[in-house]
RNA sequence: GAGCGCGUAGCUCAGGGGUAGAGCGCUUGCUUGACAUGCAAGAGGCCGCAGGUUCAAAUCCUGCCGUGCUCACCA
């Protein structure tokens, strides 16, 4: 039978002929059901909804992988798991690549018209929209897609009309004319978030404007010489004597034929520039302040596209306003009213989505009245509500937080939720859930049904993300899921949409439903390349998750993020740190394989006394148990890269490079019990890594669990029944009985014999199959019995044939290790090196002596005695002790040495 | 300009008041009946610098230097 299973247990781990046909099982089996019908504890996570046009890039592979790590974790501890999978509609990014599929077929969406237009973006979205989820599928993230939810589907939809009602109706939404940041490319206001804020290189132009009546020109400085043409006044600053005459005089703008004021305002600094300051109110956030405090007029004079409009002279109407700005510098050159020019850097806004340079703009829009929410919102976080992790993330949303300005929620495009805003013919606003609601106001308003029209602008998407955490759970209606699985339990996110969404979802949260939308949010770093370099598509410096997954499979990526992903810190990926997790991954394979090619009659009914095991079971019973409650403690703190780093430890340090070395000899056993106990042992260690390992790794693990079913091998269920899938096994708990403190100690002391040994034998050069004899001066009865029992342990992994003890009498012609509790010896043939013993041993001994003479300064200082804890001085005075106790033992040993000669 | 993070072995990073750890890399030796995606042994560090608190500082505090990020700023 073994022979069969040597060739039919690849010595390899192959993962690409495995994920797929387990993550199908799981599907089918529909294991990531959550069930609001069950008594048991619920645990929820509403994922970050990717957008439709993305594809899976590393950080969603990141991103995904740490919320099915918790929730895989979280539903083998037998909680009601909800994940909630999904995806935003992405208003701009979707539009853009609709109509850039239409501009193939020379079509614009104006063509088509608005209704038509976004049947065809449902379109794109059923063929294109899924290919993110089927990306996470490759990954093995499992939420419950039962439950998938999407942005713009109606359920939310009905949650974004509620929302905006129920603002309107309170004044916290609100609809103003004021300058915002416009998109000149896509022709749509965004907020200040969506706008990327560059330094680039520029200029400073000087231009003089001659004051009326009189030969004086006052020179201004900007670095937009076209928007002159709106300017309405020119301020400076009213303690600046140089321009203290001038205030309230007038100057002639050039290229116009307009007088402007010169006005003071505190607004000028006269530092910069040359004082003075043009005020182009139209144009310019700041001037439009200026503006406002002093009744100035506000002459717009671009169209949506910021090409010049019918406001400015004839000669510059319908050019862009780069074509412009080189005109009228032209002209003001000829004029000789271009002072100087002045290379400099400034910052320019350009549109994150568009990468075209924002336009301040003034038009209608709608508000959200941000300070008011972030009252509450900020409370929250205050009085720890919600905490994040790392906690130092919350100073950046406090600081955002106290700060925050009206948030523009209206977009000038077709897809997304169309304002519920109705019209009437004398432009009388009706804010209703729908269009009947809003017929029925207008009729009471105006006695008669009105011809109403909708407002056409839509919302901004983060508007409907922002409700996301109890939308997607069906609210306003009050669902069972609603009920029961909010608030949700953690939020896991990355540092860079705190403001966009996580912020919005605690203020829409607290407001709508009385609660906070989630207990803890956890915050994750940014992956970048191997030289700590932002990844992008221009850099070319991208990681491709999938093709991580084609290359060294899912369980490899997903162990690397985790092991990788400590709090606070981004994660510098690269394929050698994949290569070598994917080691480990293969590592437990060939675990496995070793088991199940020594399972032969494996009986799960055997039954043993548990007190009666060796120690070596003891041993490797203690550390699992450690591990085991460990994980639970690293879990608990969103630790994850602590559970990966600690779960491969123990795996590879322990379980392989020790546990199974031991067992190999019994399992060859002729004892029967011996044997039996030995498989039952390894069953359950290896089983319990395997469980322990699941979240971070499943479909290995599962893939191993299942073969292992062939050897009678089950795992049981949460509520103890035997399941045929590791996915809902129950996680393995802490118990107390199965740590032996004692034989922990022991075998410690007796692998240290072994490593020492080994050490020998690699200065000796002995041969790896060569078997050496050893002697060993124990020095206490107790030693001695320890050793005596377990000899066979040293013989089979430090190459010993034959372990003698010594009396007081040693061995002369040796090479000797001294450890505390034995002296080894390593008879030589022939005759040793002695000088290189000596200077071996002495330089051991000059070690020591460092270390006692740093323990001997602590205990001869008097306030180190009087004050450190008892249990500290004792402790250094016990390795005073024992370092004292190997130095002389060391010096006997030179001292033979010496003698041989 | 303001705020925050980071600086520990050649590299990537854990750790964190009681004289430092891992993986990779490196050196040496190994086809040891699970695994060369492996096994064994080893070298390698005044824990960025300077002060302070403390019996004790890589660890806490302050300053500085280096580095990264966020926010603000079209004169």
């Amino acid at each position: 039978m073994a022979e069969d299973l040597y060739s039919q247990i690849e010595k390899s781990y192959n993962p690409q002929s495995l994920e797929q046909k387990w993550y199908k099982n799981w599907t089918e089996k529909k294991y990531y059901s959550s069930d609001n019908k069950s008594a048991n504890k619920p645990f929820t996570i509403v994922i970050p909804p990717p957008n439709i046009t993305g594809s899976l890039h590393i950080g969603h592979a990141l991103n995904n992988t740490l919320q099915d790590i918790i929730i895989r974790y979280k539903r083998m501890k037998g909680y009601d798991c909800l994940w909630v999978p999904g995806t935003d509609h992405a208003g701009i990014a979707t539009q853009m690549i609709v109509e850039r599929e239409l501009g193939k077929e020379n079509l614009s969406k104006e063509d088509l018209g608005r209704e038509r237009f976004i049947e065809r973006v449902w379109k794109w979205k059923s063929q294109s929209g899924s290919q993110i989820n089927n990306q996470l599928k490759r990954l093995g993230a499992l939420p419950d897609w039962g439950k998938e939810r999407f942005t713009l589907d109606e359920g939310l939809s009905d949650a974004v009309k509620k929302v905006f009602v129920d603002l309107y109706k309170e004044g916290l939404i609100y609809k103003d004319k004021r300058l915002v940041n416009w998109d000149v490319k896509l022709r749509t206001a965004v907020s200040d978030l969506e706008v990327d804020k560059r330094d680039v290189k520029g200029k400073l132009w000087y231009i003089k404007y001659r004051v009326e009546d009189s030969d004086l020109f006052i020179t201004v400085a900007t670095t937009r010489p076209e928007t002159m043409l709106g300017d309405t006044a020119v301020a400076v600053h009213p303690k600046d004597k140089r321009y203290r005459k001038l205030v309230g005089k007038f100057v002639l703008l050039p290229l116009t034929d307009r007088k402007i004021q010169i006005i003071a305002d505190e607004y000028s600094d006269p530092e910069k520039g040359s004082g003075a300051v043009k005020i182009t109110p139209a144009h310019d956030f700041n001037d439009f302040e200026v503006g406002r405090r002093h009744g100035l007029e506000i002459i717009d004079i671009f169209d949506e596209s910021a090409f010049l409009n019918s406001n400015a002279p004839k000669e510059y109407a319908g050019l862009s306003r780069f074509d412009a700005r080189d005109k009228i510098l032209n002209n003001l050159e000829e004029l000789g009213l271009l002072e100087k020019e002045e290379d400099i850097i400034h910052v320019v806004p350009y549109g994150d989505r568009s990468g075209e340079i924002i336009e301040p703009r003034l038009t209608y829009q709608w508000y959200v009245d941000a300070k008011e929410l972030a009252r509450d919102a900020l409370k929250a976080v205050e009085k720890g509500d919600i905490k994040f992790h790392p906690k130092y993330w919350e100073n950046t949303y406090f600081e955002w937080m106290r700060n925050i300005e009206p948030w523009c929620i209206s977009r000038q495009i077709w897809w997304g939720h169309q304002v519920p805003v109705w019209y009437g013919p004398d432009e009388q606003i009706f804010v209703e859930l729908s269009e009947e609601a809003a017929h029925r106001a207008a009729k009471k308003h105006y006695g008669n049904d009105t011809e109403l029209t909708q407002d056409s602008d839509v919302l901004d998407t983060w508007f409907s993300s922002g409700l996301w955490p109890f939308s997607t759970l069906g609210w306003p209606e009050k669902t069972q899921d609603f009920k029961k699985y909010y608030p949700t339990s953690v939020l896991i996110t990355g540092f860079d949409i705190i403001f966009f969404w996580v912020a919005r979802m605690i203020m829409m949260g607290i407001k709508f439903t009385g609660e906070v939308p989630f207990k803890d949010v956890y915050i994750h770093g940014l992956i970048r390349d191997e030289k700590g370099e932002k990844m992008s598509k221009t850099k070319g410096n991208v990681i491709d998750p999938l093709e991580i997954i084609d290359e060294y499979g899912a369980d490899s990526l997903r162990f690397s993020l985790a092991a990788m992903a400590s709090q606070g810190r981004d994660i510098k990926l690269s394929f050698s740190i994949i290569k070598g997790y994917r080691n480990f991954i293969n590592k437990i394979w060939n675990a496995s394989r070793f088991l199940m090619l020594n399972l032969e009659g494996y009986n799960p009914e055997f039954v043993y006394d548990k007190q009666k095991i060796s120690i070596f079971d003891k041993w490797i019973l203690t550390k699992l148990n450690n591990l085991i409650k460990e994980t639970d403690t690293d879990f608990d703190n969103f630790d994850y890269d602590k559970v990966a780093n600690k779960i491969y430890q123990f795996i590879w340090g322990d379980f392989c490079d020790w546990y199974i070395e031991i067992t190999k000899s019994k399992l060859r056993s002729e004892d029967d019990t011996e044997r039996q106990i030995t498989q039952d042992l390894l069953v359950k260690v290896l089983t319990s890594s395997l469980q322990l390992m699941h979240p971070f790794t499943p479909f290995i693990t599962e893939e191993i669990y299942n073969r292992l079913q062939q050897f009678r091998v089950s795992l049981k269920s949460v509520t103890g029944e035997i399941t045929k899938s590791i996915v809902v096994s129950a996680y393995p708990t802490f118990n107390e009985s199965e740590v032996f403190l004692k034989e922990y100690k022991y075998v410690e002391f007796l692998k240290q014999i072994v490593v020492s040994i080994r050490n020998i034998r690699a200065e000796l050069g002995v041969m790896p199959a060569q078997r050496i004899k050893i002697l060993i001066h124990p020095d206490s009865d107790k030693t001695h019995d320890l050793i005596s029992d377990n000899k066979h342990f040293i013989y089979e992994l430090a190459g010993v044939d034959s372990v003698e003890f010594t009396g007081d009498e040693k061995p002369k012609n040796c090479v000797t290790q001294v450890l505390s509790g034995v002296e080894i010896f390593v008879p030589v043939e022939g005759i040793i090196d002695l000088d290189s013993e000596i200077s071996r041993i002495n330089r051991e001994v000059s070690k020591i002596d460092v270390d006692l003479k740093f323990i001997e300064d602590k205990l001869n200082n008097k306030k180190f005695i009087e004050r450190a804890p008892k249990e500290i001085v004792e402790k250094e005075k016990n390795k005073f002790k024992e370092l004292s106790d190997n130095k002389s033992r060391m010096l006997e040993v030179l001292k033979r040495l010496s003698e041989i000669n």
